[in-house]
DNA sequence: CCTTATCGTCTATGCAACTCGACGAATGCG
DNA sequence: CGCATTCGTCGAGTTGCATAGACGATAAGG
């Protein structure tokens, strides 16, 4: 009876895999910069203590390199952006996909260009079942 | 510094605030009810306990009725909606609509009827301005 | 009145997420 | 060799969310 673990990555922790989908293995320290850069300054603890609940969650592996470790993504961010948009679809928008599509349409301003494209993408959806 | 507060309603809060949205103003005990249906069994403390947070976070009022609270929406379906796309949007597609679109025609298999609608919508937004 | 059913407040537990400081091991430089 | 730097582990403190029990007030019915 506590809070459930959420599903997917939490903000720290996609920061950081959006720091190793940008490039990998890094160390522990360059992940550190990597997100100093981004404006979040952490201790190396902080850092090092996130990486390793990651690496429980299977969402990094490490390997060690003399007497340090090496940081990879064990997931991809296809794997991580389909599941986020598929627990918001699920939760929010009660799966209706229709319904992110409008929302989208309504609040974002697609320029013509954009529109075109998409309906090129569904015309074809519709060509071929 | 620790867990920050999340800028949307969390899981229990939004089933909550759907109950709501469907028929306000309700009695804890009709929250209660409400959220049971759905198969969440909450014993009635931690239903008032949620709700009164809710209060404080300003995503519920209340008003008092007798000796018992009559609770409703202080915000609306559209907000949540728009907030949580935004906040999925930013932080997890780099602030690309195209990008959310495509994944979304990507993973979810639109029926013909939803297609059609979706390019009624995009012809209109093409034609005027 | 006294009992029973309800209702709300107060208090507390458990755990996830976030954040470090202290400390020891290893490494490198003068 | 001794001292500073760097790395990881360990332990731990704080906040937020989910959940609920104990308890007091109050209304309802005999």
């Amino acid at each position: 009876m506590a809070r459930p673990a959420s599903k997917y990555p939490t903000e720290l922790e996609l920061q950081i895999l959006k720091a190793l989908w940008h490039q990998s293995p890094l160390l522990a320290r360059e992940v550190q910069h990597a997100l100093a850069n981004l404006g979040r300054e952490l201790a190396k603890t902080t850092v090092i203590t996130t990486l390793n609940t990651m690496v429980g969650k299977k969402y990094l592996k490490r390997k060690l390199r003399g007497n340090m470790y090496l940081f990879s993504p064990r997931i991809s961010e296809e794997e991580v952006t389909e599941r986020v948009l598929g627990d918001v679809l699920d939760r929010v928008f009660d799966g209706s996909t229709a319904a992110v599509l409008l929302k989208l349409f309504d609040v974002k301003n697609l320029d013509d260009e954009e529109l075109k494209e998409l309906r090129r993408i569904i015309n074809r959806k519709l060509k071929r079942p």
